[in-house]
Order: C-alpha cells, then structure tokens, then sequence
DNA sequence: TATGAATGAGGGTTCATTCAT
DNA sequence: CATGAATGAACCCTCATTCAT
C-alpha cells in the first residue's frame, strides 16, 4: 500500500534535480527565458515529470526563492552571540554584514535573487506560503526593536530602507565588482546603514 | 532633399506611434508579455513596418529607456538655480528631491523603468548607444566634486550607493505606497542620501 | 475456489467502484472529456488498478452502456400484465408508454445514453457481447408478431422507426423540455407510434 | 494599401482547403479524433495558418454545419412547384422526400451531419450565427401553417416529431442500409409523417 | 492483486520573422 | 516605403499506458 523507502527517495531525487536544474537555468538565462523543456532536459527526467511535482514555471520558482532566502537567513543567524542582544544598531549592522558575507561568497545565489526576485514576486510569495519552519524574519526584529532601551521613528520605513539598500547594491558590486568589489564597497554600506538607523534614533 | 517633407513626416509618425505604443504596453503587461503583433495593433501600422524602424523588441525598449531617462534628467535640471552651486549636499539633495517628485507626478514611467530597467540592461544601453545629445549627467556631476570645496573620499560609491538607494525604493512606495507613499517616505530619503554624503566627506 | 471469498469481494467492489465512477463522469462531462484519471480518482483506485479490470475507456464505456439497456428493459417489462397479450399495438404502445416514464424518472441515465449511445457503438457494442442472462428483446417481439392475429407488413422497419422516434426525441423532451415537456410530448408520441403501427397492419 | 485580387483569391483558397479538410476529416474519423495537426496537413498548410482563419476545432465544425445544412435546404427548395402550395400535407411530404433523396445522393454529409451534429450543437450554432443569408426555415414554416386552411394542433411538437423521425432514421438506412436501404425505407417514412399531420389536424 | 511514479507522444496555441505584393 | 498573409519552431500542458515495487 505505502510506497515503499526506495520509491521515497527516488521521489525526492527527482524533485531535488528539477529544483536544481531550475536553479541553474534561472541564474544562467533568467526565468523567462528558460523553459519547462530545458529544465526537465538538464534534470534528466521525462516532460511529464514536472508536472508529477510543480504545478508550473511559477511554482518552482517560488520554491526556490523562499527556500534559497531561508538558507541565507538561517546560515547569518546561526550561532550568532551578539554582545548587546538589545542594541538595534550592533544587531542590525553584524546581521547585514554577514549576510552580505554570505551573498558574497556565494554568487549564483546573489545572480539568482537578482534575475528572480522583485519586490512583487517576493511579497506574493510570502504571503502565499505560511509553510512551517520558514524563518521569521519580521517577527524576530520586532521583538529587537520593542526590547531595545532606544526608540526609533518609523522603523517600517527605516528597515525598508536598509533592505534596498542591500537588495540593489549588492547586485553589480558582487557580481561586476561595480563600481567596487563588496569588500571594498561594505564598509561604506555598513556606515550608510548606521546612518540610516541613527536618523531615526529618537 | 530627394523625399518630400509630407514623406519624411509620415515616416517619423510611424516612429513614434511605435514607440508610444510600445511604452504603454511595456507599462501596462510589462516587456516579455508584450508581443511585437500587440504593439503593431495599438500603432495601427502593419506588421512589417515594425522591422523598417526597428531590429526587435529589444531595441525599441533600448530606445525607450534612454530616451525617458534623459526626459526625466533634462527636467529635473531645467531652469534650476542653486544658491550655492558648488555645494555637493545641496546640489545634491535638491537634484534628488526633483527627481522624486517628477517621478511621484508620472507613475507610467516609473512602473515602466521598473519593469525594464535593470543595471545589466542600463548600462549595456548606455554602453550602446552613443547618441548624439544624450545627457551627460556623470560629466555634470564630476565637474560638480571638483569645484566643491569639500573633498570626497570614494565619490563614485558615494554616488551608487545614493543612486540605487532612490532608484529601488521609489517603485514600491510610489506605485503602492508600501511601506508608505512617496510624500512620507521623502524626508528619510534625503535624510539617508545626506548620511551618505557626510560619511563620505573628509 | 483458491481466493477467499473476501477477497472476491473486494475485487467485485473495485471493479463496481470503477463502473459507477465512470457512469457519473460520462454522464457529467461525456465520454471524450473524461479522463482515465478521473475514473481512477472518483473511484479512489490506483491507476494501475483500471487496466486489471478494462482494456480501457471504449470497454468500461460498452459495459455501461448494455448494462444500462439491459436495466430499462427488465424494469419495463417486470411484472407487466396486458389484456390481450397478442394485442400488438397495445403491447408496443404500453411498453413504449413505461420505458417513455422510466426516462422520464431517470435523467442520468437520458443524459448518458444521449451522450455515449449512437447506432454505430450500440450496434457493435451489442455484437461483440455476447454475455449470459442479455435480456433477448428482438426474441420477444418476434413471438409477439407470430402470436398476433393482424399480420404487420415489414414489422423490422416498423420497430425500427418506432425505436428510432422514441430515442431521438426523448432526449430533448426529458432533459431540456423542448419543445416540451415529456408530460406533454408523450401523447403525440404514443399517437405517433399508433400511426406507424397502423400504416403496417395489411 | 488595400490586398491585391491575387492576394484576396489566394486566401479564399487556403480557407477552402481547411473546410475541405475538416470536413473530410471529421466524416472519416470524427470530431473529437481529429486534430488541427490533421487538418492543417491535409490542407497542406502551416499549423498557424489555420488561427489565422478560424478560433479553433469548434469554430471551424460551426463554419461546416451552418454552410452543409443550408446547402441541403436550398437544393431542397429549389426550383420547387407545389400544385397547392396551402397544402401542409403536401408541402412538407414533398419537401422530406427532396431532402432524403439529397442526403441518399450525398452520403460523406449523412455521415458528416451524423458524427457532427446534435441537437445541442446545432441549437447553440442556430442561435450565435445571425448571418444574412442564412436560409430561415422557420419562418417559411410558419408561413405556411399560417396560410393553410386546415388548423394544426401544437404545430411545434408536430415539427419536431418529424425532424427527429427523419434526422434519426436516416443515418442507418442511407449509410449501412440498416435495417434496410433508404430506398425501400422512405415510402414507409412519408407515410409516419402523414400519419403524423394527420393526427395533429383538427 | 494492487499500486502510483514515470514516461513521452501529441494535443492546442502563440509569435517573431519573412517576403510577395 | 508599407503591407499583412504565411510560416513553423517552440511553447505549455495532458494523459493513456507501463512497470518496478
């Protein structure tokens, strides 16, 4: 009745090429470019396979997205100790710099998101997946802000601000080292950010 | 002159209305969704006459891209007067906050540079195309440095970094207001564009 | 009998499961739409389960259809006493007058004859069956027409434009009433059939 | 500006070669077998050609029965003489025997009428399709009723009881001479369908 | 027997591009 | 210059059928 171990992970050998397949193709030629034909031609499986797992091009990409962005978050927080847990600007400053460590470190992610990831699709996305374990984000720089003993103005906006200011300057500095590789141009970030957050001290 | 006047006006109104028609559906179902028969049928000109003006849809965008950058430049600089022209912060802020309110009064243009204005796509534009009378806004701007009586450290990240700044959060809060619309979020802004420029100053 | 009886009950339950699956969806959808996955779904089977019982679609489709015939004339004829049991036009007219109310009482099986029986499957359908216990109505009629005292001119012909008219406009009258309702349609129907029956008699 | 006469003939040609096309297809192995592929090869023509002239397989199916079914009603009635054109008996007896003797003539249109043509798609084709031209056997009908000096009960039930006689006995009798040849069949059909005038005269 | 994952041929449809007019 | 009919490759997706479990 139950299919057996081997047909499980059988499954979930086909599932991870597709998504893996699909990940290279999006970062190669971008999402529309690439077709449900090259990704089940690169992932070795027949056509109809696909469709066994995700319901279209979109589904995939949805997938990939969300977990792709889990990951980074997972891997800048973990083990992280910060000295003053409450202090917005040391927890926000040491979170962005590892994550820009990582998007660095790791440049099909950062062609990736780039290629796949606008503002829209991102927003769709989250809202359409209440998926357990994904990270919460939001939540958890709520609970910064309410314990820190300093107040901030707006900080919807000031955290809106900060993630755009990563989000696109990371792009051409990783990627093209333009107008400077990351190592060079974080630092100036890193202040930008710190100023950022200090304009909205109270 | 061999053509007459009458030809030569019929041939740049065929142009246009392609380039109109390929702006507002550019804008409306964005560049991939757009196909080649759509923008012939809303320029009422056959299909044909696409190729005689332009080699592909690609093209036509590049057209339309640099051509409302420039629009938006020659506006925002139009019969303005510093009090103090050799004064970078406050060229600068002032350039910006035109910039934002001409894009705040013209939602069309930017849903349209949003939805085909990447980096990748500007710059191999701009690279492209030489053409004659395109604003030199980089040229204007170094002249502006050398001039300040204040030294800049790293000008040319100071000036991405503000560039992408306003350029990733106009989309969301002009066309959406998210996080909040562009009146709101236009102090912060300029406030964050002026933690830049000190941070950068010697 | 190797197999216990259980287990010949849970195949017959399959294969009922699979019939009256398929029965609902032709009906619902007809017989090109439906799909073999949704005969396996509806039946909550596995797909491979389908072929253990029919060759595919066309057979599950000819067992429904005889079986479906089979059920209207048994139940037309069960427990019927005529008068003058040699009577041909009474016995024609009363027979036609209850299989005209069991439609009548029945639009699913209306709605999938009309969409799954035309002469062509019917006929073929009833030569390539050959199965036990079919009930023989062309037996019964031609003992009828024997035991009649009023001899019939070409009584094929004459029952064939009797079934005919009874089946081409039961399935308008009963599903849609057009032109009317079968209420109303059934006397000129049976008037009809008089008619027909009539111009036959030598 | 305007196509050319070669240009306009050149397209009458291509439309022809699709209808000539799916009608020989959908006679010889039905509606629903047949796909675009089959009609665009036999036609001899590219696959987009055929979107060109219609919207699908459907639009093209409408295209054929409106055109074959006005075909057989016009030869029907042409020419016709009647020696007393008020006679309802007589108009509409004449008028069958023209339309079985065309349809014994030209059986690929039984065929394609049979395979093609149920009361549901024909309906809805008669109802989407007000073009001119478009024989009204209707209203001549009604015309007719109106003039004749004998009254007929539910004159509506009465047409279409000798519609579907017709419609539903054809079939087998002009293609598999089932249960016997149209020519012997038809003296025993115009008498059912006098029989039916009849019984609805008051 | 029973399962359901996997297959891949084939369906309908779109569209950039060409070329005879 | 301008036209628009014609093309056919490529798209996404469905589904009957097979077969290892």
């Amino acid at each position: 009745m139950r299919s057996g171990e081997k047909t499980e992970k059988k499954k979930a050998e086909k599932r991870s090429a597709l998504l893996n397949a699909a990940f290279q193709l999006f970062t190669e030629q971008g999402f529309q470019k690439t077709s449900i034909s090259d990704i089940v031609n690169r992932a070795a499986v027949a056509k109809g396979t696909f469709y066994l797992y995700f319901k279209d091009k979109y589904h995939i990409r949805t997938h990939l997205i969300t977990g792709k962005a889990e990951q980074i978050f997972m891997k800048a927080t973990d083990g992280i100790i910060f000295e003053d847990p409450d202090n917005v600007e040391e927890v926000t400053v040491t979170l962005a710099s590892r994550i820009l460590d990582i998007l660095n470190e790791d440049h099909p992610i950062v062609s990736f998101l780039a290629k796949n990831l606008s503002w829209g699709v991102f927003k769709k996305d989250i809202e359409d997946q209440t998926e357990k374990g994904s990270f919460d984000f939001q939540g958890m720089y709520r609970d910064l802000l309410k314990r820190s003993p300093i107040r901030y103005r707006d900080p919807e906006i000031m955290i809106f601000l900060i993630i755009e200011l990563i989000g696109s300057t990371s792009y051409n500095s990783i990627l093209y080292n333009d107008p400077v590789p990351m190592n060079e141009l974080k630092p100036h970030l890193l202040d930008a950010i710190r100023g950022i957050i200090r304009s909205h001290a109270t």
